[in-house]
DNA sequence: GCTTATTATGACCGACCGGTCATTTTGCCG
DNA sequence: CGGCAAAATGACCGGTCGGTCATAATAAGC
């Protein structure tokens, strides 16, 4: 008898349009009423499917980032450093229309690194890309593709927040697409001969 | 006659009050009132030496940026690949008081990231940034300590980002100290490795 | 020690904001 | 239809915060 609503899709609805009034005027100066009526509700009804403004904002994140998540398991094993290396690679080589997304998400979701929530789902997220890493390190090393003697967690997490750092300054400071090319080349070319066990072959 | 006070030194104080409640709590979750107590001052009292709040973590940011631009210029030339590596490493190295300003900076400027002109400010101290690294790197190329196939700037720009990255994640998620330590060594190993010449020499 | 311009104070104000809840509306089902 | 539970509403509340201003304290020069 009584009404009946998909919530997962009013939570999306509600998501969508709270990324379109934070994307205008950012999120610290959007009220929970600004955004009740860009989803042409009411305040209070946006209480029903969310606890704060806040696990509004971490659900856009978490959306963002589960997206990206898939997108790293998808990543093969890969028996080969050659073949890691084109992971990496094509992982900073990132499109520039998804590049320009990052300067959108750092002017809407700067304000919440303030929030230790958030922080730490980031966080978490760049951590799980270490441990991806550092398990496929690890594998190597046991094929002898790469040199025993690094601590494989260490250098996976390093190379998550190396790697963002790559990606993000791309985004942020619109690098060029012939220079960025350049840099990722030459950065897999790098991290390459350094895990190499043997002397690197001639080209 | 009247009572007179060093305003510049009186600003400094101040700002350096507020950077120690913000780090702690964030821009936003931090009152007036609370920078003030922290300074040992009235709230007032603040108004005479700041306009706003927001002129305060402007004056944060500004004096931030001028004292790194400063840093770089001091970095020795360096006749030894050894010597670079742990210039590079101390850079990574920084205390974790001076870590949490990104936090702050993130979220004070984030929303800022859509002026280019801002953009363009943050980028071009890390290009300057990258064109010192190459031209470290190009001097010790000469002297054969690097590998001459190397493309210098698009390897010292790439150095640049990718050690924001690692310093970056540093202050934004709280890495521990201990593990900070292992992640930036096991990366400048791997990029030393990367950079020489000859074979790495066994262990 | 008195004068006076400068500096310091903190109670106060108006505005706003996140979140609640008593009430109303909706729409499924018998 | 009409009954009813789920869903939606928006006025309202408690609290906070940035900023002001009338007043008090301070110290330099006479």
């Amino acid at each position: 008898m009584p009404k009946i609503v998909d919530k997962a899709k009013m939570r999306d609805t509600i998501l969508d349009a709270a990324m379109t009034v934070f994307a205008e005027h950012g999120v610290h100066a959007s009220s929970v009423s600004d955004i009740a009526q860009a989803a042409g509700l009411a305040k209070g009804t946006l209480y029903l499917y969310f606890d704060s403004k806040e696990a509004m904002t971490t659900a856009i994140v978490d959306r963002h980032f589960a997206a990206l998540e898939a997108q790293i398991a998808r990543g093969a094993p890969g028996e080969t450093l050659n073949g890691f290396l084109e992971d990496l690679r094509r992982t900073m080589d990132i499109p520039a229309e998804q590049s320009s997304f990052h300067r959108v998400f750092f002017e809407v979701f700067g304000p919440s690194f303030a929030s230790d929530a958030f922080t730490s789902h980031v966080a978490g997220f760049f951590d799980r890309l270490g441990a991806h890493y550092a398990e496929r390190i690890t594998h190597l090393q046991d094929l002898g593709e790469i040199t025993p003697h690094h601590h494989a967690p260490s250098i996976g997490r390093v190379l998550a927040s190396m790697m963002d750092g790559v990606v993000l300054h791309r985004g942020l400071f619109g690098i060029a697409e012939r220079r960025h090319q350049r840099m990722i080349r030459e950065a897999v070319a790098v991290l390459g001969d350094g895990l190499r066990p043997l002397p690197p072959g001639p080209e």
